[in-house]
DNA sequence: GATGGGCAGGTTGTATACAAGATGACTGAC
DNA sequence: GTCAGTCATCTTGTATACAACCTGCCCATC
């Protein structure tokens, strides 16, 4: 979620852009967790000044993508899998709380149509495929919890999607994931238009426990190969 | 909770200072929301350079304390009640999420046995009174989440319970409240012990939602209070 | 008197200079 | 050969200078 959304169009700066960026740089394993470098070279990389590349820092290492290291440096930080799950956990609770949240209210959210229309579809021919599933999957999560109307809960769920989505992306590189997904979701918004916050809790811890066993077996696989062509780029400049 | 904790101990820095003069400033009502500022001012005030204090306002800026308002200045976010609303929704779900945790672990947490000290005293004589019982009501809070031994969820509880802190406070200073406080903590500690997480979320829920209702009544009075002062802090210099 | 434009002052955004300290390689002694 | 100490280099933390631009006031004009 971009910082200027809603506001009246702040002019973009240099210190978004070098965010933007290195944002990228990790999402796209260019900048593989554990990597180490220093705010100079980032500076002269993205022709900019410390002090931009600073505050795009801080505010990485503020959504737990980056540490800083005293006076030795940045490093992206390192996949700790013990904190994946637990932010899978905390996601969950929050999903779940949404859940019943919006079949509380006394009429159904207008979002639920469009999401009914793209998870439902009228045939299956009519499904996305390929990386348009994940940007799909992740509205799919992140409309229902704003869907429940607790703006504080939908930040939070924001931030926990913009580190989860290093990992969940490798989540539809299989085509059976895709099937089920669709199947999954469909089942959800079938249990919140009945009306049956209990079972739509029941059925996204569910679906949500899934993906992340399947993705937890080939994130190592990835990283593993990713850290194996850094090596070689090292080695042969 | 400090940044330095569990690190070697990176000494303390000006931004550091900067920010934790701020938070005060803010939680002391000597900045009243709403209040208008730059950051030459602070800089001026608190004996630093402008790059420290940006540093600590934009962590105040994502912490929901402040807001940059473009080339014209800071100001303190004006208390936005439902946004209120919403993180107490959000804190009752996270402990709700927490009591069944906690519920589902083997062993019963250590920390119990410290809060049935503090809030089952042997004689009503060992309560604590006044600001104590407020700085004892947040580490209840905080160490039953913490016990749920999700990292994650315990870093978030904390960020809404420093931005609750400004009104929660309000809550005890009347005697009524302290003695509902003391026997509301006493019965969800009881559930939790005879492994009834269902209840012990259910008590929780009520006991957050009558100080909830507590403190809203006393917050506008109080609001209003400081800004007659301020005004008279402004008229006669 | 009301209104519009221009200008001065102030504010943040960015670049750069300097300070303090961590790191690692090199050198010398044993 | 090994280990300890020293020093050059590099890093972040902080201060300051400069640029872009927003705001509100003042004055001229209608």
């Amino acid at each position: 979620m971009s910082r200027s959304a809603g506001k009246p169009r702040r002019q973009s700066s240099v210190a978004d852009r070098v965010y933007e960026a290195l944002k990228d740089d990790i999402f796209e394993f260019r900048l593989i967790p554990g990597d180490r470098f220093s705010e100079g070279e980032i500076a002269t990389r993205l022709a900019a000044s410390r002090t931009p590349v600073r505050e795009a820092l801080y505010r990485l290492q503020r959504e737990g993508h980056m540490d800083v290291l005293f006076r030795s440096g940045w490093q992206v930080k390192p996949l700790d899998f013990e904190r994946v799950e637990e932010l899978y956990d905390l996601r969950i609770t929050l999903e779940r709380a949404a859940m019943h949240k919006i079949c509380s209210h006394p009429t159904p959210p207008p979002i639920l149509r469009q999401l009914n229309a793209i998870w439902h579809p009228d045939h299956p021919s009519e499904r996305a495929i390929g990386s348009t599933v994940r940007a799909l999957d992740e509205s799919f999560h992140c409309e229902l919890v704003a869907a429940a109307g607790n703006r504080e809960m939908t930040r939070i769920h924001q931030e926990i999607t913009d580190r989860l989505r290093i990992i969940r992306r490798l989540d539809f590189t299989r085509p059976d994931r895709v099937d089920a997904t669709y199947n999954e979701h469909a089942e959800i918004l079938d249990a919140i238009s009945s009306n049956q916050p209990g079972a739509a809790a029941e059925k996204l811890t569910a679906h949500i426990r899934t993906s992340q066993a399947a993705v937890r077996e080939i994130t190592m696989e990835k990283i593993r190969e990713a850290a194996r062509m850094h090596q070689q780029n090292k080695a042969t400049p």
